[in-house]
DNA sequence: TGTACATCAGTGAACGCGCGTTCACTGATGTAC
DNA sequence: TGTACATCAGTGAACGCGCGTTCACTGATGTAC
């Protein structure tokens, strides 16, 4: 099965976990490449590792703990960006726009493992619901509501409903992110234009704060 | 192979296009059952009609071309389907409303369809670059685009770039007919509360026509 | 009206493939004595 | 310091499955004469 003619070399005593590393990088690699959860197959994972297919058993139980474990890992990689980008922004309203623009710069550069982690919808036929997706998915949003609620608090905003407001934002996003890439032929504005559009619009973001409502709470 | 035990009746001279018919079906069925284009094998299908796997091939080159027609056809289904809506309308506003009502209302009652139709990204590594649903998706979007600048010239809408605004309006359909599913234990507003709030941020419609906007093009 | 025959519509067995999973195993490493 | 042995990490062959595709075929239907 395996391309080398040597036998890959045990890990140490107490580092069996090291392979365990090995499958979920391979796992994570096929799902960038293929865009498909189905890709992520036992022995293609045994043939990027360079092992034999059964040495994945004393790791995970089954494929569909492998894809769990990597979305999961993925939902933390990408709630991490978001909040890295928030950190580095001036005012709320800067603070909002880069937590977007890293939204939408990971959904350019990785499509397939985005559309992986936001384009599986869970409770339907056939998927079975992974609680982490789902806590990944509410923990990003969480992010866009929270960051929306710092510009109205501090008058950047005009929204009169931040969670309401911070759904609609994250349609949009989401809705940029995925279609983007399914009119190739189209006349795209850039991504810069087409942000503050949607800040603008859904997120009612201003070009400065408004000190009639950077009061206390109403 | 098949569960009957007399073989199916061979069509009449000239309507071997029947079972071509019933094959399209039958793949559509698994792609709304499952929401897998992966679901979607030759015998499978021959299972569903109740035919020979290879009866197929008279019909259809291969796997994809039987995808590729499925899709085609719920692509113009999907058009005529906002299109009626859109006719049954007294204003270029509900006109609008209607056609974003059938829209959500087809990808709420059949979201494995409209995440076939919608949910992928046609250029991507591994995905053959499907003409036609590129070309369905255009359609769906430019009727977004025609409807908005209805309410635009008549003015019932105050945007100023009816092009930009139908796509931040597209997305943020989009986003909810995906998303809505993928968080089933949020509190969601209901659709139209949300659709309208939609309306209004990015297709900035307004509650009723402005007479100074009415007038000819600038 | 009868018959031979071409054509059409679909069959069933078989192939090679990749898959998940099982099983008994091997060979290196550390440890008890 | 030496040796027997337990344990750990991973192997390789095999299973049964569903798949796409091929092939020679069958049986009904219509048509030419």
């Amino acid at each position: 099965m395996r391309s080398q003619t040597t036998r890959r070399k045990n890990n140490p005593r107490g580092e069996g976990g090291r392979l365990r590393e090995e499958i979920l990088a391979a796992a994570a690699d096929l799902i960038e490449e293929t865009g498909s959860e189905e890709a992520v197959t036992l022995r293609a994972i045994a043939r990027r590792v360079g092992i034999a297919a059964p040495s994945i058993y004393p790791h995970f139980a089954s494929r569909e703990t492998i894809v769990d474990a990597v979305i999961n890992d993925e939902f933390a990689a990408f709630d991490a960006l978001i909040g890295a980008a928030r950190r580095g922004a001036a005012t709320p309203a800067d603070e909002l726009r880069r937590g977007c623009q890293a939204y939408l710069r990971f959904a350019a550069q990785h499509p397939n493992r985005y559309r992986i982690l936001f384009g599986r919808i869970g409770h339907l036929a056939g998927a079975p619901a992974n609680a982490g997706a789902r806590a990944g998915r509410r923990r990003v949003f969480e992010q866009l509501i929270d960051a929306l609620r710092g510009c109205v608090d501090t008058g950047w905003s005009s929204s009169e409903d931040p969670a309401a407001d911070a759904l609609t934002l994250w349609f949009a996003l989401h809705g940029y992110a995925m279609l983007r890439g399914s009119l190739p032929d189209f006349s795209w504005p850039d991504t810069d234009t087409v942000l503050e559009r949607i800040l603008t619009d859904c997120g009612h973001l201003l070009p400065s704060p408004r000190v009639d409502l950077a009061g206390g709470p109403t």
